[in-house]
DNA sequence: ATCTCCGTGGAAAGCGCTTTCCAACACGCT
DNA sequence: AGCGTGTTGGAAAGCGCTTTCCACGGAGAT
């Protein structure tokens, strides 16, 4: 069953050449080779069906074609869309992509950038929050570290924590801006789905939300802000908490779209209309959401242009510092925010 | 900058023990090793900060650790679940998930198999329905019969044409059920959105469906049937050819869920009401369809499972004859499809 | 006391490729 | 004719690891 694999010394010999006259061929090399030769060579392999061992070359030249792309759910809209891009300028470039996913578990991103550094990946990818787990942290950058003496380049997609390039979605100012245009339809109660509180992107969007309420005058009393998971789910199951509380709020954010979408959901089984009895809005602009009824509030962010940006950088020539892309997030709101009605969540 | 890496001979030196002793010790050999040399290589490694060079053990061992995911379109949820299932288990059994994008583009298909053949990979796994260009389908058959000639295996998720172990979903019967359950609502003059005529899946849903109707003794006019891509735009756009084609239709059958949501979408622009005006039904069960409204009516497809089934017939021990997993459908019909309202698509 | 058998360590031959280094040769000069 | 110069081909030394094969020594059997 397991045929041999045809090997360039085969084509060599085949061919009349030396090995290394035929890796000159077959492989980039900056070397010239006869006109003559190099038919021979080509023509042979071709005939013999020669495919180079990729683990070989990489062993030879110590380096791969391998991409690092490490995520914590690839069902995930926000990380399949980001997916996209990283794969789109990878595989242009020529590159291979190493899909990892991480479930949210940081000892398991540390685990995949060791595995990706095993392989002697050329570059790497990390998309995902940080957290405030200051020592998850300090072994991720350490194997981070690693990969860099190495050779490798990383880049990733959220905070700017790692000493990496990165690129950084304006979580704060989009929130703020968000709330201000919130408070400009005529809300003045709100409550906010705030997330897990150990992640950073959703402490940021918070603390920006909080920060364009505050430009309005208005206060966001702790007891509106309802910690949950990071996931439809989470959204879905903080709304149970939210009605509980008893806020009076007629708007509510949740600090990502999969959430939001939870909670609207959530809402309607509460027998709460979206937006008539409360306004909901979200963060990300995830691709699903134009298809939703009432479409959804939210700050855009070009999350394929985010991955393909992060693969960009990765891919360049290497500059000195740590690079970092910012990336603006537009308000975009829709019909699940309209004015306040009066009611709201009593 | 580029740190040289610790390599297994200066572990072996260091701990004063051969070559071989080391890699036995590291690395999962079935031969002995003394307990005290085994806890110096170990302690030595750690020391040292050793990591195996995953292309050499490639080479050396002829076999990598290595699994390819070859997809349409990342972003895409059908493919995104699967993606996620067969992540699950290919990370749990240690390996390393190479992610491949096609686009459609068949060439692209052949062209990632051959690259996961020059990297040697253990397992492949193609998701996306095969089409009807026979000599497109040759070309992607030679490629994969390299590869399993190489002692590779691989698994698709779709139609079972390609003499590989085979995931395939019961498109024909589910879109059968589906019709039955569609005319059992009162329906009598349907339309389908019925996606790229080359679309085996397409084409495979676009049959079952009409057998169904057959069942009731209904008929489906070809002018009925609208092609389209199959995509969310490819749904949207077929919406306006099925409004000039007045076919007074009461129900819509997209042959799949993304191409149903933007047809909801389209029809709500044209004034249409769903499912007041007309009935909606899509195929597969995409995650994000829960939190559509009206929630779509469609036939469930266990993606993840699907993806963690294929995962598994690639990485059980071979068997001789190509296996076939039937994964049954099963009809949910939701408040996109009521009873016919005898307005219809006038 | 001798012989066999088994358990364990090491030497060395690859795995398939890249790349350095050298040799050979053809030129264009002086 | 003699000499650099530039171009092209080949030999061979790795890249870091696995694994075969052999050697050695002690344990048990005779």
């Amino acid at each position: 069953m397991t045929s041999r694999q045809v090997t360039l010394a085969e084509v060599a010999k085949e061919a009349g050449v030396s090995l290394a006259t035929a890796s000159r061929v077959l492989n980039g090399s900056t070397r010239q080779v006869s006109e003559e030769l190099r038919e021979r060579v080509l023509g042979t392999a071709r005939a013999l069906g020669y495919l180079p061992n990729a683990s070989a070359q990489a062993l030879a030249r110590n380096s791969s074609v391998l991409v690092g792309l490490v995520v914590h759910d690839i069902a995930d809209p926000y990380f399949s869309s980001i997916a996209a891009g990283v794969t789109r300028i990878a595989e242009a470039a020529g590159l291979v992509v190493v899909l990892g996913t991480t479930g949210r578990d940081p000892r398991r991103e540390v685990e995949l950038v060791n595995t990706l550094r095993a392989h002697r990946a050329r570059a790497l990818v990390i998309a995902g929050s940080r957290t405030t787990d200051r020592s998850a942290s300090r072994r991720l950058a350490e194997e981070i570290t690693a990969f860099t003496a190495q050779g490798g380049r990383v880049a990733c997609v959220s905070q700017a924590k790692l000493g990496t390039d990165t690129v950084v979605p304006a979580n704060r100012s989009g929130a703020r801006s968000l709330a201000r245009g919130l408070a400009a339809l005529g809300h003045r109660r709100f409550a906010v789905l705030a997330g897990p509180p150990d992640l950073l992107v959703a402490r940021d969007r918070l603390a920006g939300f909080k920060a364009g309420l505050a430009d309005e005058g208005i206060e966001l009393p702790d007891a509106n802000v309802i910690t949950s998971g990071f996931t439809r789910d989470g959204g879905h199951a903080a709304v149970a908490d939210l009605v509980a509380a008893r806020t009076g709020a007629t708007c509510v954010f949740a600090v990502n779209d999969v959430m939001a979408m939870g909670a609207m959901a959530a809402l309607r089984e509460h027998g709460l209309r979206v937006p008539e009895d409360v306004s909901v809005a979200g963060f990300d602009d995830i691709p699903t959401l134009r298809d939703l009824v009432p479409a959804l509030s939210t700050v855009r962010l070009p999350l394929e242009d985010m991955g393909e940006r992060a693969a960009r950088l990765v891919l360049d020539d290497v500059v000195a510092a740590p690079r970092t892309v910012r990336v603006a997030g537009e308000v975009v709101l829709r019909a699940s925010t309209s004015p306040p009605s009066g009611i709201g969540l009593r």
